[in-house]
Parts: C-alpha cells; structure tokens; sequence
DNA sequence: AAAATATGAATGAAGG
DNA sequence: CCTTCATTCATATTTT
C-alpha cells in the first residue's frame, strides 16, 4: 500500500529554525491563537498545519524535560555508586570474552537477568508491571509488585518524575549519559544483579572503535 | 558540523544476544525502570546507555511488525490478485513531485524571518500570554493584543472549542485543516505577515519528495 | 563499485 | 503530559 504522498509533515530548515528559536527564547505551550500565528508565519515557508506546531511544541518540550528528568534519577544513582570502585578495565576486548576471562562467559540471560525469571525472582527488583497483554509469560509472576524494588524507593522525589514512561526517560538519558561519557550502571548492578561484580561502570568497550566489532547481528 | 566521531553505539554480540533472549521472552516495552536495570546489566558487557537500550526494543518491535504486517499485505494482495486483474502497477510514481518548483530561492535570514527583525514589528497579532518567566523577547511587543485580529472573531462559536487547550484546538483543526487540503494560512498570512506575497498557501516545496529535503535535523 | 539491507537514532503523530 | 507507534534518516555491512 503505497501511503499517498507521505503526508506528514516535515519542517523545512527555516521553519526548524525560528520553532527552535522561539523555544528556546521561552515559547514551550502556546495556546490557540499562538499556535495560529505561528503557523501562519511559518507557513510561509512550506506548507503547515496548526497540528504540526502544536506537536512539535509538544514534543519538544517533552523530550527537552525529560533530559532533566533523568538527569536526577542519573545523579542519584551515582551518588549511590559514587565510591570509587576498582580500576574495571580489565574487563574484555571483545576478543578476551572468549578467554578465559573474568567475566562470566556469555552466561544464559535466566542467570543473568534473574528477575525475569520466575525461579530467581526474590529479590526486589521487580520488573514487569505494565507487562500489557503482551508475552510476559516470564515476567508474569512479578506483577503487581513495586517497579522499582530497592533503590526505586532510594529516589523519594526523584521517583516521581522517573517514573514517567521509558520514552521520556530515554530522551533525558540520551543528553546526558552521551555527555557524561559514562552509563548509567553500577548502583543499578548492585542490586538487580549481585551476579557479578559491579565494576562495570568504567567499561571501554567501545566498540565502534574497530570496524569490525559491530558486526554481530542478524547476518541471517 | 560533523557530528563527532560517529558515536553510535552498536551493541557487542553478548549485549545483543541477551536483548534478543528478552524479546524472545516477551519483554518488548521495558519501562523506565527496567531500562535501567537492563541498561545496568548490559553495560557489564560493553558501554551502553539507557537509550540504547530504548532504542534497540523500539525498533526491534517495530520492525517485526513491520515484517507481520508486509506478509499480510502480500498475502492479502494475492488473494486478490488470484483473480485476473488488470494491470495496476502504475500506480504512484511520485517522480514528479521532483518538478521545478516555484519555490522562493532561501533568501538570508532578515530577509526571510522578517518577522523576527525588530525592524519588521510592528503587525499586531499578540503571542505571548502565558509567557510565564521565559524569555519571548521577540514575541513580547505583541502581547495584550487580540490575537487573532480580524478572521479570528469570524468563528464565533468555533472559538469557543478552540480556545481549551491547544490540544483541543487541534485536534479541531487537524481534522478540517486535513481536509480542505489547504492550512489555514492565506489570512493568517495577510494579517500578521504582509510583507511577503500570500502566494505562500499552496507551497509545493513538498519536503518528502526526495529523502534529503527532510534532513535538516540535528546533523547540525 | 553500486545496490540492497540491517539497524541505531530521531521525530512527527496520536491515544489516553 | 505521558506513552507508544510509524516513518524516516544515516550509515555500516553485505550482496550482487
């Protein structure tokens, strides 16, 4: 089924820009009449619709808080992982993971993720929770508990506003942890998963670096 | 501004294969919480952020349902097709879309923001309002005006719907806007914008046409 | 090398 | 406002 001609709508560059420039000098909800206007002025370079303003204010907006939002839960979880750990890089290039490395070789994801795993599940950590009507046969057994388990509480404001849906907080994840350098890991290792040791934060991978590391996907 | 050194994660074959064994158990749209429990196992593994994490159920889901949904189509298709149809292959051959156009040429930015030159201020419609602490220096010399100016008191009754939320305009307006096929500009244009000929409504520009034209994102 | 494909990332659009 | 979906972009990888 061909789509029409894709009709959705696409902002041309100086539209991008003065939506952006207008956020950025503080426009984040326009009402109504605002939202006509601005459509009207931007329609002037390219076709608009009242709806494409509104959304993109709206996402904007959302995707921009986010990164606030996870920026806390991000803080907070370091200051729960903030103890210097040991150096950690000896962990795999890739290559050593074969050896016979620290590292728990590639071990079956119910030992690696126990809390998806009926068998495993008595730790806090839960995990399903708005498992839908979805697979979740695994998970099944964990509803109804609290999300977040342990370190969920830890966050007594900041619970609130991670809460919000993995998008959002994807949007503020993405901002900051590219900055930081490093991921969100340790504290969440800690609990959630005591298999291994938590030193994990310092990895460096980094698996762009060769070309060829990155391979490793469906290659059906 | 070439955006660093091509900074994309790609997951290791342990990361990867552990993400395929959630999704084969049925996690498909992890929340907050448990991205970061995710993240925080995965990382052990190789660098990796929340958004990674975000990102590769995303698509994966996606993409799968995409595969489902182009198998049914066929399927459906030939179904129909079992039947000796006539040709209908012609069908969308956007090509034309690519005509010369009558687009103005991108003048510089005075010129094609006027609107946001001091020196071109001096229109009426307001904008501002609940511009709370933000900034809105452009937008400032048209507030406590009447908005809208003279079409917008023409929809008397449709004010009323409109003037809730945004959302609420919106959604109105999508569903009329959609249709007429025109947005609602010319006037709007008139009004606020009468530096510019109005001609601006039925803009071909077309951004979807050839994949490059909705570029224009953060590529910088 | 060009074409096709796989996939991380981004974002417009909706539903609730 | 939050969450999710559909599309699309960009690029690395594989195919032809």
């Amino acid at each position: 089924m061909p789509q029409a001609p894709s009709t959705r709508w696409c902002p041309t560059p100086e539209q991008l820009m003065i939506l952006e420039e207008m956020y950025r000098s503080g426009v984040r909800t326009p009402n109504a009449s605002q939202i006509q206007q601005i459509t009207a002025h931007l329609s002037y370079y390219g076709k608009i619709e009242g709806k494409n303003v509104f959304y993109w204010f709206q996402n904007h907006k959302a995707r921009d808080r986010q990164k606030l939002r996870r920026r806390l839960s991000r803080q907070q979880m370091q200051a729960s992982c903030t103890t210097p750990q040991f150096p950690l890089h000896h962990l795999h290039n890739l290559e050593d993971i074969n050896a016979p490395s620290l590292i728990p070789p590639l071990s079956p994801s119910h030992l690696i993720f126990p809390h998806l795993y009926p068998q495993f599940l008595h730790q806090e950590g839960s995990f399903v929770e708005n498992s839908r009507d979805q697979g979740m046969d695994l998970l099944r057994n964990l509803e109804g508990r609290d999300c977040g388990g342990g370190d969920q509480e830890a966050s007594s404001s900041a619970s609130r506003l991670i809460r919000s849906g993995s998008y959002e907080w994807v949007a503020a994840t993405m901002k900051f942890e590219t900055n930081s350098g490093e991921s969100a890991t340790c504290c969440r290792s800690l609990k959630t998963l005591e298999l291994f040791p938590t030193k994990s934060t310092g990895l460096k991978d980094e698996c762009s670096t060769s070309k060829s590391s990155c391979t490793a996907s469906t290659n059906s």
